[in-house]
DNA sequence: CGTACCATTGACGACGGTCAAAAAACGTGG
DNA sequence: CCACGTTTTTTGACCGTCGTCAATGGTACG
């Protein structure tokens, strides 16, 4: 959990003087804009990204592997928030804080950039700002439809998080999962050792096929949408 | 869950008349410009104030009276968003359809504005640019503590519902809740003979004491948040 | 005063958590 | 390439919490 990969020494400034000047810029969307103001960063295996409450001072967009969002309750209980693959950027805040952390899953390289240059951005150009609050929203979206999962019995949450990534990462029929069963455990609210019953339980019934522990087919889309509530 | 209310005739050229030219404004925050661009229009109790999938045409305010925001799961499980009070605001979206219908608990009056009126101000105004932004990111937050309460026990979350409640109306040492405790149920994931048995037991350990069923005498703060996990 | 609606209480069972152990997968170094 | 230790995953047995179904009690409102 601590901070194995530090930001570079000069990082801060280099990221900044990367500002382009207005007229530089030819498509002014966000996802541009990050990808031009950015440094990519290696993270390796369970690095911290950054930690509840740390001043929100960058924007990430993960280039490869893969991140997760969570907090400690008091107890040790770990709530995942959020996976979040390539292309994907987390660390948006609205505000000035973090309200979770984020680790690499596995090793990763994630794109960081400042967010006062966004902002920056933003004050001038119209269609970043739109775009900004228009992320934030797709984010309450995905919280919202979370929350959902939540009220859902051990099947449909497990069935519900195989659909969500095989969208997410679609390959064909088969999902190859870069997290733990611990990880799915936490960000469903379900125990690991349930998550696994449930997903042995879902392959005797021939829905899916775990080629190995990492690597699930889905062999009947049909069967899992109706389990899906 | 029919409307029993509709928009009164003439609303929206009044509400769009009602936009100020830019001087007029002194605060440019963006609860006043709400404050003033807007309608106030009665709700009678149970009225559907919107529906999910329909456009996000309005924005709205409490200004007497509950709402609550809800999605209906295939199965005919509810599923309550979120609780609004007075001089809360909502409906704001980031993208152009609601994500959720919205009810009003008991009568109720509310502060209807037009969107798109927001939106021409925020293009404007930078500042309620940004507090638009920031609204969705207080929205985010709330929904993300939403999913913490929703991984804890049963007593945990009524324990949770009642300090939130607390908080949000301070009135001394009870609160009046303006819902039902099938509400309630469906808010923490609970059904209600669940939430109703966590309040008596609560009122036997001698933290709360039930006034009448929808007044709570809170009497021990101190075990409560201890309960909070 | 009667009729809905809402809240409470009880009995019982299922689902998923807990604890423990075995099995499989993975990485490392010989 | 194999042997070994570690981590991850699976499986089993048992139990507690909360959901379900049903009956009773309370409250508000016409």
């Amino acid at each position: 959990m601590l901070t194995q990969n530090a930001i570079p020494t000069g990082f801060t400034r280099r990221a900044a003087n990367n500002l382009p000047a207005r007229e530089q810029i030819s498509d002014c969307s966000l996802t541009n804009s990050i990808n031009l103001m950015g440094a990519t960063v290696p993270y390796s295996r369970n690095a911290e990204i950054f930690g509840e409450n740390e001043p929100a001072d960058y924007v990430y967009k993960v280039v490869a592997g893969a991140v997760r969002t969570y907090k400690v309750l008091a107890d040790g209980r770990r709530q995942i928030r959020a996976f979040y693959l390539p292309g994907d950027v987390f660390g948006l805040e609205a505000n000035d804080t973090h309200t979770f952390s984020a680790e690499a899953i596995g090793d990763a390289k994630i794109l960081v950039v400042k967010r006062s240059a966004l902002m920056a951005l933003a004050t001038r150009e119209n269609q970043v700002a739109c775009e900004l609050w228009s992320m934030t929203g797709q984010e309450l979206r995905r919280v919202q439809d979370h929350i959902l999962v939540l009220i859902k019995n051990a099947k449909e949450r497990v069935v519900g998080f195989l659909l969500e990534m095989a969208e997410r990462v679609p390959s064909g029929n088969h999902i190859d999962l870069p997290m733990s069963r611990q990880d799915i455990g936490d960000y469903l609210g379900l125990t690991m050792e349930t998550v696994s019953r449930t997903l042995a339980d879902l392959e005797s019934g021939a829905s899916i096929e775990l080629a190995s522990a990492r690597r699930i087919v889905l062999h009947d889309r049909g069967a899992l949408g109706r389990l899906n509530g």
